[in-house]
DNA sequence: GCCGTTTTCGGCCCGACTGTTTTCAGTCG
């Protein structure tokens, strides 16, 4: 069983626990294992009831529903729960206004078992006869619904930022003396994103929300409060607004940039200090008397910690990182001296090595690997052998082109069995090799990560290509050993690509955080298909950032003639 | 349900907005 179901049945049982008015903190301790398991870079699965005590989260009783979920597929708590509230009722709360007592009341009131229940239940006024409830409510709900249908869940990072950014300019013509900040997962750098969060510290408060409210992508606005705005965006991202004074900029900025972990620690730092945290500053207990707010700085000093880079903010070890000294020194997009992967003409890419080169150029890179597909991908026309060395031909001949050093390489594909997609004579002419898998997705992970383990094996495999094989919002990773793999990697020699693409970011934050523990080196590719996708690199360079790596973590920081001779292939030349 | 250099019991993060209420409960972040 993986992570995320784990993660979903948890998640579950506090919804239940929820609908149940059960206590808030039992229901908080299930909600916090939930998130846990999502994140967990180990398969818990594999973990014993001991090992998995050992988890800062999980105490007797997850343990113990991790493991009966584990062996037997099920967990009875989950099915006493279920056979109180219908599992159907549970989707009910993924709509806007609608909490688990609403939720509760309709189901023992009403009998609304699902969204059509609902539905129904508003438009023949049953909703609006219940107590508390009126047919202001019955609105609410019937739009939540209608919302529910168009937009479903999260988006990718790229797409809010490219969302936001405009906004964000809209106020700041509005208000110009206003210090105007995106905060929450966006400030954070999460590969996705439910909302756009946005924090204004200002006095002119009502010129703020009314520009926000009056912005031309406004679809509907949802909450117009004196200091708080929502509105739902015509693209579907809900934005949030909220405006703070100038003195509490800082902690507000804390405040609304997360996570919510990451809070929770902090303010639980603060009240073992005497302190009380919260979005209007650091605060004394006794006399009320403020300490801190102005900056975020000074709310992480007043509470004895280094100010941690918001991609950290985790609860992921920060936080006694920052108390210690020993935060790293986060890698910078404009480190990143090279790129590795990119296709071209030849394959799937859209521009020839020319173009491509010129494109690394402008991007700032001054090296740049041509690495095209291998012939299994017969739908990207990958290359066999004789092409493969015709084309790396054609790269040596453009060396230099735009003033950028280029490298002959391929992206090979690692087949089913792990043997690779081309022949031994070939990959060792070749100045770097990219293993990646691209087919036979559905095997299972004991097959999965023997297919990967034999490539890493392989002599002439410098770089393990997008390790998880994941699509973001399509497909989750392939089922594999990750600890396996960051181990033979290390024995081997063979560096961890973090792909920059928007649908992948793989490695995963997570997974790269784990591989960074143990000493993994990467590479942070764009796997550029055009010219202009370079600009990828800033994804990539923020999923390193959120694992904690630095500049001498990633190889393609280094110049180029000391990149080419930490290849492996060049250490085993030599 | 979790957790512990004051504790194995008694705590557990905090505030804004809305709707339906004449003082607050529910929801959200």
């Amino acid at each position: 069983m993986d992570n995320a179901t784990i993660a979903r049945v948890l998640g579950e049982i506090a919804d239940l626990l929820e609908l149940k008015n059960d206590n808030p903190f039992k229901i908080r301790a299930y909600r916090r294992g939930a998130e846990i398991a999502a994140n967990h870079p180990h398969l818990l699965a594999s973990l014993d009831a001991a090992s998995l005590r050992e988890i800062p989260g999980i105490g007797k009783d997850l343990a113990a529903r991790i493991v009966e979920l584990s062996a037997t597929g099920a967990c009875r708590y989950h099915e006493e729960l279920t056979a109180e509230f219908p599992s159907t009722v549970l989707e009910l709360l993924s709509l806007q206004g609608v909490g688990p007592k609403t939720v509760a009341t309709l189901y023992r009131e009403l009998g609304v078992r699902t969204l059509d229940d609902l539905s129904a239940a508003c438009q023949d006024g049953r909703v609006r006869s219940l107590k508390g409830m009126g047919t202001k409510r019955e609105t609410l709900i019937l739009k939540a619904l209608a919302d529910r249908q168009h937009y479903a869940g999260r988006h990718l990072l790229p797409e809010a930022v490219a969302t936001v950014e405009p906004l964000l300019e809209h106020l700041r013509q509005a208000e110009p003396t206003a210090e105007i900040s995106v905060v929450g997962s966006v400030r954070r750098g999460c590969e996705t994103c439910g909302d756009l969060d946005l924090l204004a510290s200002s006095t002119r408060t009502p010129l703020l929300t009314a520009a926000f409210t009056q912005y031309p992508g406004v679809g509907r606005i949802l909450v117009e409060g004196d200091t708080k705005c929502s509105v739902l965006l015509a693209n579907g991202f809900q934005a949030d607004l909220r405006v703070v004074t100038p003195d509490s900029h800082g902690a507000a900025l804390q405040y609304f940039t997360g996570s919510k972990a990451h809070n929770i620690a902090l303010r639980d730092r603060a009240i073992s200090l005497g302190l009380k945290l919260n979005e209007y500053g650091v605060f004394s207990v006794g006399d009320d008397q403020r300490l801190a707010g102005a900056s975020e700085a000074e709310v992480y000093q007043a509470l004895g910690l280094a100010w941690i880079p918001p991609e950290l903010r985790e609860q992921r070890g920060e936080i006694e990182a920052a108390e210690t000294g020993r935060l790293p020194a986060l890698i910078e997009r404009d480190q990143l001296r090279g790129d590795l992967h990119a296709h071209t003409t030849a394959t799937d890419g859209k521009d020839t090595i020319a173009a491509m080169a010129e494109g690394a150029g402008e991007a700032g890179l001054e090296y740049l690997a041509i690495t095209d597909h291998s012939q299994t991908l017969s739908m990207a026309n990958g290359l066999d052998e004789r092409e493969a060395l015709a084309h790396a031909k054609r790269v040596k001949a453009l060396d230099g082109h735009a003033g950028v050093r280029l490298l002959a390489g391929i992206e090979c594909d690692i087949l089913p069995d792990g043997t690779l997609d081309l022949d031994d004579d070939c990959l060792a002419s070749l100045d770097i090799v990219i293993a990646s898998v691209h087919t036979a997705f559905g095997q299972d992970q004991q097959q999965m990560t023997d297919r990967l383990l034999r490539a890493i094996e392989h002599p002439h495999v410098d770089v393990l290509g997008h390790p998880s094989g994941r699509r973001l919002l399509e497909r989750e990773p392939y089922p594999f050993d990750l600890e396996a793999i960051v181990e033979a990697s290390l024995h081997h020699g063979v560096v961890l690509e973090i792909n920059s693409q928007v649908h992948r970011l793989d490695l995963s934050d997570a997974h790269a955080k784990l591989a960074r523990d143990r000493g993994a080196r990467f590479v942070i590719s764009s796997d550029a298909h055009s010219r202009r996708a370079f600009a990828t690199l800033r994804w990539g360079t923020l999923v390193a950032r959120r694992a904690w790596l630095e500049a001498a973590d990633v190889l393609n920081t280094l110049p180029f003639e000391t990149f080419k001779a930490s290849l492996r292939r060049q250490r085993s030349r030599s």
